[in-house]
DNA sequence: TAGTGGTCTAGACCACTTC
DNA sequence: AAGTGGTCTAGACCACTAA
């Protein structure tokens, strides 16, 4: 026997995903509810916490409980580090990048710090650092017409980056070209990335600063870029709002009995 | 003034996460609580609610409420389609791939069923299909000592596997080498990739059919598998528990100004 | 059998939005 | 001011686990 606020958040969701409350409307109000004999205040709330979580649902103060909009994942695919938008250190390719997704662009979509740290775990680990050596560590909060969607932390070695713009402790957007063009200048040319993703449900710090909605999860991002040579040149780590984002990869199926071309083994 | 039910919730979190209260060690009981004056029952089972959709703990009843592992991620790189354990036709790959990673082999760790329907949307547009067309659809459950980890369902056209043992109603595991053989020995070696990955919570359905706890995120991967001409062969949509996988890419950051080489454009 | 967490009720009061 | 969802209480009873 199914609990009896599960049985009503079964019927409200079926409503939902069978298009008979579109997004936009509202649901039925919970003191109806309870008037209705569908049970106490408390069990109808659970019910529609219960969605809530599900993220079919957020409620409205003084309004009601409106059902969501299914938002548009923004598509994350490699040619977004492509070389042409930084190397040549204008930002012709930026703002045509950002019209040809129809997003305005304003100054204020990324806000960062650069402070001096000791390196976490992984950062160092990846730089090939002793634990506790220090990094440069520039933490971007990026926001979509005013809402954030993800924060981005990227790590470097002192030695890579030091005496560079990177390193300007005044807070403002990146310069031209962002931290790639840096990198490039100091003879640091950017040339072959590694991602790891997973995804888990936020802190409470997060769930604030990125302003999820309750039950939204996050993807974790662990990008680390190498040059040519196979030099570490930036540890970054990613939060990212689940709703907003999808990634996309594409690659060789690998084939060990035979030499492989263009893609870096390590 | 913060809900008092968070507070405490805020209050057991730091024990947490300080180590205070280790993986394994239970909560303090919720009627002790209780007494101690930290709210009425309805609001102490508020906040260890909210634990739980974090994934710190878990209730067990009878017993009491435990601080959860961190579990460790499986890490998914692309070698996982290396032809090598597929191409020659033998196990041989496959069992020394079980035994290096520790976990035991279990026949019974992957049920299919393949049946003939209408092609969804998406699997329609991926192979250049009319909508409503019919695919063969081979799902997978596949768990991992008896425990679901995530469901694989792929989707082939008719023409490409009619007659092969893929097609074969008899529900059970895959075959030697799965459903790559299969296709490379009907003619069409599997090439290239494209994987699209988003996280988002799971359906009632999923929550079920993957053991999730409440709060768990579910990560949705989308394949699709070409052949060196660039014909598709293969749609898949997994879905996975969000708190086992990580997936890792590696990849030669692009240059539009210059010709790409070994990787596939599209 | 005792002890744990889970569900449920009826009702009070608060916080916010809208009119 | 009226109406919405949010929080909270005190207490009852149910479901499951362990000794």
């Amino acid at each position: 026997m199914a609990p009896k606020w599960q049985e009503l958040a079964d019927e409200l969701r079926a409503l939902i995903v069978n298009g008979d409350l579109k997004p936009g409307q509202t649901l039925p109000q919970i003191r109806d509810l309870v008037e209705q004999g569908k049970g106490s205040k408390t069990t109808v709330q659970a019910a529609y916490k219960a969605l809530e979580a599900e993220g079919l649902i957020a409620p409205s103060r003084g309004h009601g409980t409106v059902v969501l909009e299914r938002p548009v994942l923004k598509r994350l695919g490699t040619e977004r580090y492509d070389k042409a938008k930084w190397r040549d250190g204008d930002e012709v390719a930026f703002i045509a990048d950002r019209k040809a997704s129809n997003r305005p662009y304003q100054r204020s979509d990324q806000t960062q710090t650069v402070s001096r740290v000791p390196a976490p775990a992984q950062v160092a680990e990846a730089h090939g650092l002793p634990a506790g050596a220090e990094v440069y560590a520039r933490a971007r909060l990026v926001k979509e017409q005013g809402r954030p969607t993800h924060t981005l932390t990227s790590y470097y070695r002192p030695e890579h980056v030091e005496g560079t713009r990177l390193v300007d402790p005044t807070p403002g957007p990146a310069g031209r070209g962002g931290g790639f063009r840096v990198l490039y200048e100091a003879g640091y040319e950017p040339d072959s990335m590694k991602e790891v993703l997973h995804s888990r449900m936020p802190t409470p710090q997060e769930r604030e600063l990125l302003q999820l909605r309750p039950g939204e999860p996050v993807v974790e991002l662990h990008r680390t870029t190498y040059t040519a040579d196979g030099t570490v040149i930036e540890y970054a780590i990613g939060v990212h709002a689940a709703s907003r984002f999808s990634w996309e990869y594409r690659f060789q199926i690998p084939d060990s009995a035979h030499v492989q071309k263009g893609v870096p083994q390590k």
